[in-house]
DNA sequence: TATATTTACAAAATCGATTCTTATATATAT
DNA sequence: ATATATATAAGAATCGATTTTGTAAATATA
């Protein structure tokens, strides 16, 4: 850090940072942000941490409490519950604004994206245990970003963002997960709906995708 | 300013002011916001302006171009019907499960603010033109807010409130309303369908309530 | 004249230091 | 023993100054 390249800024990039950091699970949920030692280990003055967190408090990632400071978000069953709802009801939406209005660039980069994902191993052993390889968590996100990417609505594209932000969260903070579902096929499916312009199937489908997603996390039978 | 009350802090005041203010209509749309003028007119550093700014950019109220500083959003129909469209979707469904899981408080309170807005003048005449009555503006929020308040996902009502700012940043900016429609049956009739538990009646309202909204701000016909 | 380079300036971004808050520990009083 | 008051230290919030950036005017170059 501690210096700016091209036209970014730094509290540009400390944000950006710090998000990917708290979305692939560096920070314990509920833990303190000390404003004066993030700015120690980025290098930076407590001015662009605190401007950084700043956003990040308002996305919802990071909480704020006046003259108390920042801590990493906490997770619940209920709260993970109310971020699938409330992406359920605007993802689909999208998707379906999507599907309607996609052209054929949209639908080439839908298949190829679904190719990228479907080549790409989601896990890694690593010290015994299962983790979530950050690649693949990268181009999950793209997909499922680009299905809905021809809806022409942008401020519901942004809530969308927001939300799958919140929900990516819990993909690595959760307990770990007992059962390996194979996502592949759900995906596979999704994607077939979509180029096949079948709105109200895509939708289905999605919405069992997440609502699952959701059910593995917190190990609900 | 300059001094603090009780546990809150300057930027809490301080966002807190310049979101009413641009709400209120106070700076043109498109506007450049200096952080070093505003820091003069509330009496506090730049750092506090700052944090106030980027709070407000991160909500949509205020656009930031890195090295380029912070301009109050800019106002488009087009904007302003994706804005709609995204606030029917998710205050539609918070309408619902408010419906849903509201006790006989929840009702008392719809009541009384129903029966408070419905007594309280929208317009005042003001040089010649018709101007929004602060006083009005901000019981009509709280009507419209305590009908979805039974809602019991916070997710769903966090992205309402967002969304409900950024439409009434249009109520303040737009060319004066041609006809002067009567809100008031409106109110009346949705707080019917919301008492009466009607779900389908009470979004169907709520849409078309909404719907109009945007059409004659922008003299739609 | 048109284009490129330099300079000057205003405003943004960043910094390091200072002032306030809050929580904890210690002391004093009931 | 419990409650209240005081001292202290860590960290948040704020400040004023410094550095960097982008824009526009001025100068130089082709």
């Amino acid at each position: 850090m501690a210096k700016r390249n091209g036209s970014s800024t730094l509290s540009e990039n400390v944000t950006k940072k710090l998000r990917s950091d708290i979305l692939a699970g560096q920070y314990e949920p509920g833990s303190p942000l000390t404003v004066s030692e993030l700015a120690k280990g980025f290098d930076v003055s407590v001015a662009v941490v605190r401007e950084a967190l700043t956003r990040l408090a308002t996305q919802g990632l990071v909480l704020q409490n006046p003259n108390y400071g920042f801590s990493v978000k906490t997770a619940s069953e209920e709260e993970l519950n109310n971020i699938i709802q409330a992406r359920s009801l605007n993802e689909s939406e999208a998707l379906r604004l999507s599907i309607a209005h996609g052209d054929l660039t949209w639908e080439s980069n839908v298949i190829a994206l679904h190719h990228k994902l479907s080549q790409t191993p989601e896990f890694k052993e690593s010290n015994q245990k299962l983790a979530v390889r950050e690649e693949w968590s990268c181009i999950h996100r793209q997909f499922h970003y680009e299905l809905i990417a021809a809806c022409p609505n942008p401020v519901l594209l942004d809530i969308c963002r927001r939300l799958w932000d919140l929900s990516e969260f819990y993909r690595h903070y959760s307990p770990p997960q007992q059962q390996v579902r194979d996502g592949r096929a759900e995906h596979k499916a999704l994607t077939d709906a979509v180029l096949g312009r079948d709105s109200d199937r895509a939708v289905e489908i999605f919405k069992a995708h997440i609502r699952l997603t959701a059910d593995i996390l917190f190990d609900n039978r």
